[in-house]
This record gives C-alpha cells, sequence and structure tokens, in this order.
DNA sequence: GCTGAATAAAAATTCAAA
DNA sequence: TTTGAATTTTTATTCAGC
C-alpha cells in the first residue's frame, strides 16, 4: 500500500479524467492507469467504483468495449454551453434577424456547436466563424430576445 | 437447436422488448426471459448480441445493475464523414431565400460539396458549416423548391 | 454468415481486516 | 466505511460445426 492515503471521491475524481484521457476497456487497464497516477488499488475497488460512479461499460463501433460515463451524469447541453461560454464570451450585439456573437479565437465552431444542441427555436441559422458567430434568428424580436438570454448566461 | 428458425435481427427485436419492460440484471437473465419468449439461445448469443446493439449495463440507485438500450451516440465527425445525406441529415428550414441543412458535426463541408456538384441553378451560394449548411437561392420560390428536394432525398 | 459448448477473461461480491 | 485477497459470478471469446 502506498504511504499517501487516498480518499475514495479523489480517487472518482482521478477516474473521471482517466475516462476522458483513454479508451479504457477494463478494469484491469483503469487499475494500470491509475498506478500510472500513483493511485495503487485493486481491481474489486475499481469496481465498486464503477458501480458508485454509475460508469458503463459501451460496445463502441470498432468492435471494442469502453468505459464512459453515463448520460445522466453527463453535463446537460444548455450546462455545457453556459460554462463554455463563460469562458470564451467577448461580446454580443444585435440587427435586425441577425445576432452577432463575439468571442475567443478558435471557440466559434465548439460554441456553435452547443448552440445547436439546444434546439432553440428562435434561432433558424448559424454561422460560425473562428472567433465569432453570426446567428440569424427568425424574427427581429426573436433575435433581441436570443440575445437576453446569451447575455444572462455570461452574468 | 429449436426447429424454429430464428433470426438476429427478430431476436434482438425481441431483446429490445424485453428490455423495455423488465429490468434485466444479467445476461442468464436474458437468457432466460427470452426462452420464455420462445427464442432459445445461449449466454454467448446474447453478449454478442449486447455487443452488436451496443447496450450497456448500467449501475443503478437500489446499487443493482441493469441491461439498458445505448446511450446518445455521440460519434466522431471524422465516423460521420464517410455517409450520405441519408446518414447525416438532421433537418431543413426556410427563411426568405435561405435554406438551412442542419447535419451532423463534420458533415457539412463533405455535403456542401456534394450539393455544389449538382450545379442546382437554385442555389446562388453555400456557407457550409461544421454542423450546417446554409444555402442562399435566387429567390424565395427557389428556396421552397430547393428545400422540398432535399426534404424527399432523406424520405 | 451465425451459433453453442467450452473456455478465458473480466467483473462483482464475499469475507476478513484495518 | 473502505479496502484487498480470494472467490464467485458474469461476460467475452475461441473453436468447431453448420
Amino acid at each position: 500500500m502506498g504511504d499517501t492515503a487516498m480518499h475514495k471521491q479523489a480517487r472518482q475524481d482521478i477516474i473521471k479524467t482517466i475516462l476522458n484521457s483513454y479508451a479504457v476497456e477494463t478494469q484491469g487497464q483503469l487499475v494500470d492507469l491509475l498506478a500510472d497516477a500513483g493511485v495503487q488499488v485493486t481491481q474489486a475497488t475499481v469496481s465498486r467504483d464503477i458501480k458508485d460512479m454509475q460508469l458503463v461499460k459501451v460496445p463502441v463501433a470498432n468492435g471494442r468495449y469502453r468505459y464512459s460515463l453515463p448520460p445522466a451524469q453527463q453535463a446537460s447541453p444548455t450546462e455545457k454551453l453556459e460554462r463554455t461560454l463563460r469562458g470564451v464570451y467577448a461580446s454580443i450585439d444585435v440587427l435586425d434577424k441577425f445576432v452577432n456573437l463575439q468571442l475567443v479565437p478558435g471557440s466559434g465552431p465548439a460554441v456553435a456547436t452547443l448552440l445547436a444542441a439546444q434546439t432553440d427555436g428562435r434561432i433558424f441559422a448559424m454561422i460560425p466563424a473562428d472567433a465569432s458567430i453570426l446567428i440569424i434568428c427568425r424574427s427581429d424580436v426573436a433575435a433581441e430576445q436570443l440575445a437576453d438570454t446569451l447575455q444572462d448566461m455570461v452574468g
């Protein structure tokens, strides 16, 4: 046993990080990856963590398996958008049916994907650019409202 | 072997139904439930079906497990690129001279290339994005017609 | 190709202990 | 309560046959 006490919660946080970085196929693999991260536990413990965290072993396209966070624990699309937007938002502007969202360079496509996942009825189309997204709304009023909504998200 | 030939697809449909009716915890249980439904297979076959169908064994609240239909597939853009419009189409919408084609993320450029090859006289210009294509038509009527055409393509 | 029987591999649990 | 070792249980795969 390592001399550093490792608590369950901390270990589970590390497991989350590992799952986001590696395609973990078995619990044995997870044991090894945890060891690499300096956390020494057995398969039994990992099995219990997986139950606790409600992780699932998903059969994926290439005929393999991988452990993954369940939909229930995955952040909702709106939460993801809000979190992301907070980090990359620069400014917002409205003209007629258009909302122009200025962002930090590189974040346009990612934010557009998150916005698209909202299925917001006010949005007709989006033109994502590197550092901005031009949103075409269904009406001038819709554009105003959307701008307000987005403004509220970033505080 | 039973004298009634049971095909994979039919069996998998039955499995779906069973999963919607029972909290199936193990593959053995599923074998039994299939037997009750008149389908005689072994655990090996069920294991393969589960892999095929991408079912997952989800740890649920009460400390038990249950098999469940696949969580929303988060396919990578690269995988989707290889598919046809039918495979990547999400929705289509019209506003004035605009047609907005919503697609799965990553497929916009590929689909736009295919669309451009059509040399459709109604299309004035296209703005492909990662997950959508904004098509600007030569007239409002042209936009309506184009939308209909595309709609028909995807059934 | 699809399957079952046998087997290997992996995962869950039991039990004792800290 | 949490854990590892050992064990049981479950699941995946191999192999042969159809």
